[in-house]
RNA sequence: GGCCCGUUGGUCAAGCGGCUAAGACACCGCCCUUUCACGGCGGAGACAUGAGUUCGAUUCUCGUACGGGUCACCA
């Protein structure tokens, strides 16, 4: 058996959309699974969508999260080259070899006339289709038109009648009536193939083993069963998966903001997080595991997870992965993740791993730090309803009692870390006779103003530091009186 | 509208003719606890619908409804 080859083939946007990346990813690990190779091709046959520096994003994406590839545009490979621009030549080599084969025809219609021509079929209802007015000019006719240097088009000469059938891995067989399909542009008046006829070629040129590719071309897949029927090639195995969903109507889309990868790692989402989401929608697992780096996606991955019907993204599952993946790493290195989000409000000489380490459980997404650590450079103004505590059983006189008698104990403490203000604050405790919270809660907020914080009294005053939890503590007491 | 495809809790989903129909997120309750989290335990919640095949249908077939895709010199 040969190699498997499979390939990403997006057009450069300058935006990779997760829907795009997570077909990158199912097709990488197809490839990798099998020990294959995975291909990148950059489709950009469209000149008038070109976006300057849309490649470097998808280098610069696939690259994050890993999925590196083993021939493209940049790195080279024996079936380059690797961007459609620059195979032009093959295209209309190829597309005039159809022609010879019976597989295609050269079209002088213009647009006007194409035009006119689906604005009379649409007003009688009929489905637009080309009116196959050129597919049986003679080779003479069309000799002369192309000597003449008439514009032209290429089509597909599809069967007048008959079925079409085509096989995907997911969806078995499909059978459509040959009538149904239309005589579809091959090569454009520019010389450039469209897509699905450049798409043929390349899979077929680069011995693409496995196309995934999504569900939109399930639509058009017979007729790319027909092109390699003329020209006599074996056919990949197809796989279309699924589109992912900002709701049951709509597809995720580039207007909701968080459609593509670079959105998510803005909204403070973790790389390896959003790849092994992506994973989950549309794709099932064999066991109940549901965290999975990529090696181990690549182990586990099977076409045989995959859905058939569409998966609505998750912003709050995401959320919780991504929780998961924030509490597993180390904590040097969530600090280094948390650093410039701590930054944003909190520019104090603290110690930000302290900060960090209590931050880390609490953390979905990066972008939930910044108001947990508003309070380390200044003390809100805060409601002293914030003392009336029903389950601690205080209130704002409670308080006030509490803090007389604490601020000497914490003025008094030398040895100034958690267990020494532990040892302090919780000898209090145990001479009042009262419960932990009694004290600790009204004297975490008379030091950080809020009525929910990272850590309690204790992490808060040590981080704080002495001079400045009693400088609060003052105040906080000058407020209760 | 034609053609193609899909439909299990709010969401992701397992299931592949016989199950008390998994699991995860979210939700609710309890425990842990100096707040909030983390962690632990428990709870509620689903086979779109109608026929048929079968001893038996979530699972197979057909219809209906709903949803999606596609009908470009875009991919």
């Amino acid at each position: 058996m040969s190699e498997v080859r499979t390939r990403f083939a997006p057009s450069p946007t300058g935006y990779l959309h997760v829907g795009g990346l997570r077909t990158a990813l199912f097709t990488y690990c197809i490839a990798k699974k099998a020990g294959g190779k995975f291909i990148l091709r950059i489709e950009d046959t469209d000149q008038e969508r070109y976006v300057e520096g849309a490649n470097e994003v998808i280098y610069r994406t696939l690259r994050a999260v890993g999925l590196s590839w083993d021939e493209g545009p940049d790195v080279g490979g024996d079936y380059g080259p690797y961007i459609q621009t620059e195979r032009r030549d093959i295209y209309k080599e190829y597309a005039k070899k159809l022609v010879e084969l019976g597989g295609a025809y050269y079209c002088f219609c213009d647009k006007e006339r194409l035009q006119e021509l689906k604005a009379v079929q649409e007003a009688s209802g009929v489905n637009p289709m080309y009116d196959r007015h050129c597919r049986n000019l003679s080779k003479e006719e069309v000799e002369e038109k192309l000597a003449a240097g008439t514009p032209y088009v290429i089509r597909q000469k599809v069967p007048l009648d008959g079925t079409t059938t085509f096989h995907d891995v997911l969806y078995g067989d499909i059978t459509v009536e040959n009538s149904t399909l239309d005589d579809q542009i091959l090569l454009k008046t520019d010389g450039l193939p469209t897509y699905n006829f450049a798409n043929v070629i390349d899979d077929h040129l680069m011995g693409i083993t496995h196309v995934v590719r999504g569900n939109e071309y399930l639509a058009s897949a017979p007729k790319y069963t027909l092109l390699y029927k003329s020209f006599g090639w074996e056919e990949p195995v197809y796989i279309h998966v699924e589109h992912i969903m900002r709701d049951k109507q709509h597809k995720l889309s580039k207007r909701d903001g968080d459609a593509s990868y670079e959105d998510l790692i803005n909204k403070g989402y973790l790389s390896d997080a959003i790849v092994n989401y992506i994973a989950l929608l549309g794709w099932s697992p064999k066991g109940e595991r549901e965290i999975f780096s990529l090696p181990e996606l690549i182990e586990e991955f099977d076409i045989s997870g995959l859905s058939k019907s569409p998966a609505i993204f998750d912003p709050l599952k995401l959320r919780a992965i991504n929780g998961e993946y924030i509490r597993a790493l180390s904590p040097e290195k969530f600090l280094e993740y948390a650093e410039p989000y701590i930054r944003k409000t909190c520019k104090g000489d603290f110690d930000l791993a302290k900060i960090a380490a209590l931050l880390q459980p609490r953390t979905e997404v990066l972008t939930d730090i910044p108001d947990q650590v508003d309070f380390f450079d200044e003390m809100p103004d805060y409601d002293l309803s914030l003392y009336e505590n029903k389950k601690m059983k205080t209130n704002r006189e409670t308080s006030r009692e509490v803090l007389e008698k604490a601020l000497p104990v914490i003025e008094n403490v030398s040895d100034w870390t958690v267990d020494g203000l532990h040892e302090a604050l919780f000898g209090l405790i145990a001479e009042m006779g009262v419960k932990n919270g009694y004290v600790l809660w009204p004297v975490r907020v008379a030091i950080t103003g809020k009525q929910f914080t990272p850590g309690g009294a204790l992490e808060a005053a040590d981080i704080l530091g002495k001079a400045e939890t009693v400088r609060r503590l003052r105040k906080s007491l000058e407020m209760l009186r």
